[in-house]
RNA sequence: GCGCUCGUAGCUCAACGGACUAGAGCAUCUGACUUCGGAUCAGAGGGUUGGGGGUUCGAAUCCCUCCGAGCGCACCA
């Protein structure tokens, strides 16, 4: 369907074209009014005509069929809009008619691989993993409601030199010990010990070194132990995931390794292309624009001097192979920010191979670290890494408490906890902006007040509590605006399919968090001078309910796409 | 040194080249409880948008320059 602003462009377009073919009426929400058109004073810089003549003249063609109350040409040139109640209403009964919410499908579903997560085999999963894991996840879940046609990954670290010392020191342990070890969830732990023996004990490091050349070498015993240890790492980040209620599936694991077969393959396209230049015994790619430390070339290393391969290898393996045998139209890396220059290497060098082109594109979503309120990196007290697991189960601790001092209406209190942690720290994460990094604090986040994601979760949970109390429910009723909160509400209700739409352009949830705060708040400030329950009259209750439940959906909706849970009651 | 990102209220953050008051949240202060859940609402104070130039009818936003912060810059991922 489409959304309120599509449907004033489309009047405002004839008044425009009728001076410039083709020319945007620039259309915004405003403080001023509901709408501004702000196109009118460059249109009248280039037609070289006062811009209020040009405003009066656009106003006097275009026939608004009733969307518009009342234009009015405002300082140098804008156009105020005041959309009409009659709009507003009909534009609210379609969303609430329409399983979207009147969030209309993309034009061209496209296959979208999202490449996110991607921790490491026998390492626990920390902060680091956090950001990369709760935005990929939000948009994944909003490109398959536009439509699209995703394919998670979770590129894990499962391949590479450590894995010598850590198959070494699966040995030396037993294996239905280290298992054991493992399960526990330890594998911090287990890879401490395994580097410890490495650096203190000459005999074990060459044990590992050899090992690591029976595991590229394919040795069967070899590669079933390093099975054992890919294989317990997954089932623990399953459950991390799990927790975190994240929709990454064992099914999603391309890890690494997975490419190995691949890399000769890359080499002798790179090759055949005439990109590969010897330099120094490794096979380079000199994309253009990049200088090192002292202005030379710098080199997107394929294969090490050793013969052996590189992360760069397994990314312009992954890229070949998600554009040919998963015939992505997109692929997008939610990595840190301090992997820019390595992505922006590899895109180049992809796109000189030809895997990479105007129908296919690799776009590296970037995000910010994580701080501590100290603004340095956050660490643990010792100067350790977080580990994610404890963080989330910290989360949950404290929002128990907090559930407990407030005397808690539900019953299912463990439930509950966890919902609200996993919402207040996924809010607090993607309300930042992606590119920034961000600050992690409990007593932010939980306190329960302000831009949080239990203060989202409070307003969904009092509008079902107004549910659960009304002998009728919302059935269509007629809608009507007349109080002010009222009519600020459906303003911000039928701006739900921008928000989308701003989220996915610019590959930021936070788009999406700032429109449902601002909705959450709308709501509350209505709940507080909008009687419900006890409106004035059967129709005001009726229509009033239906405002409530569109709220309700819309705020469902929208946590569920951010990967939030929406209780109802707490 | 080069490159990338960034610098907005005491703190955490918004603002797609647009306006008369640069917005929120937290904190502070003042109101509102016989409450459809006060985990709330209404209101107040708080800013030469790091400094300086420039482009523009109009700049937090674009350009230049300086200052400051973080990250990256050849065989680790």
């Amino acid at each position: 369907m489409a959304t309120l602003a599509e449907k004033l462009f489309d009047s405002l377009t004839p008044g425009f074209d009728r001076l410039e073919q083709g020319a945007d009426p620039v259309l915004r929400r405003s403080d001023h009014a509901d709408f501004q058109v702000n196109g009118v004073m460059g249109l009248a810089k280039r037609l070289g005509r006062p811009p209020r003549d040009v405003a009066q003249e656009i106003v006097d063609h275009v026939d608004f069929q009733g969307l518009v109350d009342s234009v009015e040409i405002a300082g140098p040139g804008f156009l105020n809009l005041t959309v009409s109640d009659e709009a507003l209403i009909s534009q609210l009964e379609e969303m609430g008619a329409d399983e979207a919410l009147g969030v209309s499908a993309a034009e061209k579903a496209q296959v979208v691989v999202v490449d996110y997560s991607a921790p490491n085999v026998a390492k626990e999963m920390h902060v680091g993993h956090l950001r990369s894991t709760v935005i990929g996840d939000s948009l994944c879940r909003i490109l398959e409601f536009v439509g699209h046609q995703v394919l998670r990954r979770n590129h894990i670290g499962d391949w590479g030199t450590p894995f010598g010392m850590l198959i070494e020191h699966l040995v030396d342990l037993g294996e239905d010990n280290a298992v054991a070890n493992l399960s526990v969830g330890d594998l911090d732990g287990f890879y401490r010990e395994a580097r410890g023996k490495f650096d203190a004990d000459d005999t074990f490091k060459e044990r590992s070194r050899s090992r690591v050349v029976l595991l590229q070498g394919g040795d069967e015993e070899t590669l079933r132990l390093w099975r054992v240890l890919v294989a317990e790492s997954i089932h623990y980040f399953d459950a991390v995931y799990e927790e975190l209620g994240v929709g990454l599936r064992e099914t999603d694991v391309v890890g690494e390794s997975a490419y190995n077969d691949m890399l000769d393959d890359v080499v002798a396209d790179l090759e055949a292309a005439g990109l590969l230049v010897d330099s120094d015994g490794a096979l380079c790619v000199f994309p253009e624009g990049f200088v090192n430390r002292d202005g030379e070339p710098l080199p997107l290393i394929v294969r090490k001097s050793d013969e052996g391969y590189g992360y760069a290898a397994t990314d312009l393996a992954a890229i070949r192979d998600r554009v040919s045998h998963l015939n992505a139209d997109r692929i997008l890396y939610v990595v840190g920010a301090p992997q820019s220059q390595h992505f922006e290497m590899c895109f180049a060098v992809a796109t000189m191979a030809g895997w990479l082109n105007e129908h296919t594109q690799a776009t590296h979503v970037a995000f910010g670290n994580v701080l501590g309120p100290d603004r340095k990196m956050f660490k643990t007290r010792d100067g350790g890494t977080v580990k994610l697991k404890g963080l989330l189960d910290e989360g949950t601790l404290r929002a128990r408490s907090a559930l407990e001092e407030r005397g808690a209406e539900a019953s299912d209190t463990d439930v509950i906890a966890h919902q609200l942690a996993m919402g207040a720290i996924k809010f607090a994460d993607l309300s930042t902006d992606r590119q920034r990094d961000y600050v992690f604090d409990w007593d932010r986040m939980l306190a329960f007040e302000g831009d949080t994601g239990p203060y989202l979760q409070y307003a969904h949970a009092r509008i079902r509590s107004i549910f659960r109390r009304a002998d009728s429910l919302p059935s269509g009723g007629k809608i009507t605006l007349t109080e002010p909160a009222e009519r600020d509400l459906a303003r911000q209700l039928v701006a739900f399919p921008e928000a989308i739409e701003n989220s996915l352009e610019t590959l930021s949830p936070s788009k999406l968090c700032t429109y449902l705060f601002t909705l959450a708040q709308q709501f509350t400030s209505f709940y507080e001078f909008c009687p419900v329950l006890k409106a004035p009259d059967e129709a005001t209750k009726a229509s009033r309910l239906e405002l409530c439940e569109l709220t309700a959906s819309t705020l469902r909706t929208g946590l569920g796409l951010l990967g939030i849970e929406a209780p109802e009651r707490m």
